[in-house]
DNA sequence: ACTAAACATTTTAATATTAAACTATTTAAC
DNA sequence: GTTAAATAGTTTAATATTAAAATGTTTAGT
């Protein structure tokens, strides 16, 4: 969770203090402070946006829990605990956990896998795609509150961006991985 | 923080089942989408560079950890918890935790305050400056790499409309609360 | 067939965080 | 001056997460 909250506090102030950055290669000292303060920005409306999301999800869903359930809305039926685990890009002990939760609330049913002993069969229940309706219904106000502020079709811009920073930053996690 | 992954998985692709969200109030609905997936966007890319900024941090410490000590860089040379708890929109246990693990590094200096007997003023130690300038060098790598792909001058005019959005959900949360 | 490696999931221990309770100090009201 | 309220910081209990160990299952090599 966590965001890179490494900039905060006067973050549009210039620095205080008279001192800047040692100013040898000049350029690469700029572009690096904007970059900074790019993941600074994310980090921080990530941080503000998932609280906001979280705060309004209804029987004490947390985003983990939404995401699951939204997940079969969006992508398949069915899962292995391992697939959404990497469609999530969290650990399986944390996808574990997840699910157990969901499963204690029955929102979702986990069986043996009748094709491999040591899968398992992921799948939502009725209840589960009811509060997932319902937890996109509780959400709404809030997107259309910030829709009217910014516009979908500025944002869209913004996130075809966004994508591609994603996408880079994806990959590149791989490769050093 | 936690990032809100919500949409996980098949990010770019077109639903994968023929269902759609129910099309009534379409603008609404395609307006809704977008945010979700700006939001969504911002959420993977906070995780994804958080974990990265983290993993090249020397001594162990945590981006919470160096945001104090950068903070003593960019803002001022001497804070309370609370000042610094507030910049960084944490609670002020969190503050605790994060200023006792930099005092047991000897990265800051934690005294009562001559003002006041509640208040305690923390300011950074040489070996803080020293270390937040070493993390600085292990860090830049990343962002020159980062910088080959997205130059700096188009990230800056992202980060202007980020900036405008995060200042909204910022005063937003104040309200609300 | 046996053995070793790879794989899927769960469990365990550690950590950072939050909300709420608690302690101690200062400020305000009267 | 005494009492009540506000303020600053810490502590406690709960939670979501990670990395690493553990468990059980399948696959490949021989």
């Amino acid at each position: 969770m966590f965001s890179v909250k490494l900039f905060a506090g006067r973050m549009n102030a210039q620095t205080k203090r008279g001192e800047t950055d040692v100013k040898q290669r000049s350029k690469g000292v700029d572009a690096d402070a904007i970059i900074f303060g790019f993941f600074n920005e994310i980090g921080i409306i990530s941080q503000l946006t998932s609280s906001m999301f979280e705060r309004n999800l209804p029987q004490n869903l947390t985003n983990s829990q939404f995401g699951v359930l939204n997940w079969f809305h969006r992508v398949d039926t069915e899962a292995t605990p391992g697939r959404l685990a990497t469609a999530f890009q969290v650990t399986g002990g944390a996808m574990t956990n997840t699910l157990k939760k969901l499963a204690a609330k029955g929102l979702v049913n986990i069986e043996p896998d009748a094709s491999s002993g040591r899968k398992k069969r992921v799948t939502i229940t009725r209840r589960g795609q009811a509060l997932r309706n319902k937890a996109i219904a509780a959400e709404a106000p809030l997107f259309e509150e910030f829709a009217e502020q910014f516009p979908a079709a500025k944002i869209e811009k913004q996130v075809q961006e966004l994508r591609k920073i994603r996408q880079y930053l994806d990959q590149r996690r791989y490769q050093s991985d």
